[in-house]
DNA sequence: ATTCAATTGCAATATTATTGCATTTAAAAT
DNA sequence: ATTTTAAATGCAATAATATTGCAATTGAAT
């Protein structure tokens, strides 16, 4: 479920960075925050249709910068934005729980409470992290597959 | 490692998919074959900078069709190709092994003997399959630099 | 209120991907 | 072996996506 977050939490998140507290910036804040998914970048420009492409680009490059989302590709290769959870720092990422990619309805989810089962790497490997995807039907394209289906 | 393959495996393997053995097709088959990581995109473009881009292009997609290589993105989002393990079917990939994605050399390494242990996931999701990767450093990067830290 | 630096938006350009069509090539048929 | 046919290639054009430079604007500090 999304974290409900006000205005003022946001405007807090962009001090805390340094960074100035602009429209577009908070609209992309809250659009984020909104949602129980991730965002795809084409989703971002198509709902903010009025911040210019370029201005998109380079406000999602700050924010992973300096750890506020974090930028997944889904399983086609389309960038997915999801704001970070809490512990996440600048430039170092935790984002090592499970991508679940929806194959009908595109959709990225973080499941941030799946954490991986250790892997032991073969010798030589030395990792930095880890990132498990799964394909398949989400909760609710599978309640809607199933309505369907009835008719 | 690399299997080693000849000519005649991949004209078979053409064959076998209905598929015109060409100079573009055996050229990309045995780029693919002969390295022990997947290859970028960009990589066999600037390789094969004689064979035309689209038809690379209808090349790997025929190829990731048929079965014949299957395609994994990168952490950064650039895609890779590699060979199927033989257990993959027309439109259906088993590439649920481990994709190791090297930071410094960028290359992917697909360790098939790395299964997943298993995950289990929320309520109401299902899944078709998962992917595992990591990033880090691969053996031959560790070693560049061990090399020349000693210097 | 003024100043300054950060941020935005626009224009231009670069990179990557797709589509249509004429030509070529491999395989099938004779 | 030659001809025929369908598949595959290469080229040109276009579309979609990403990047860079710069002038105008805006938020925050003075």
């Amino acid at each position: 479920m999304a974290q409900t977050r006000n205005k003022f939490d946001f405007e807090d998140l962009l001090d805390k960075h340094h960074l100035k507290k602009t429209s577009p910036r908070l609209r992309v804040l809250s659009m984020m925050a909104s949602k129980s998914t991730a965002t795809s970048q084409p989703d971002l420009e198509s709902v903010m249709n009025d911040i210019d492409r370029v201005t998109l680009y380079r406000i999602l490059n700050a924010f992973e910068e300096k750890g506020i989302i974090h930028k997944v590709f889904d399983l086609n290769g389309t960038a997915n934005y999801a704001m970070c959870s809490s512990n996440c720092e600048e430039h170092h990422h935790h984002d090592e729980h499970l991508h679940f990619n929806c194959t009908m309805c595109k959709n990225v989810y973080c499941l941030d409470d799946l954490h991986l089962p250790p892997v032991t790497l073969p010798e030589g490997f030395t990792t930095q992290g880890f990132t498990l995807y799964a394909n398949g039907t989400c909760p609710k394209c599978t309640k809607k597959a199933a309505a369907t289906a009835k008719v």
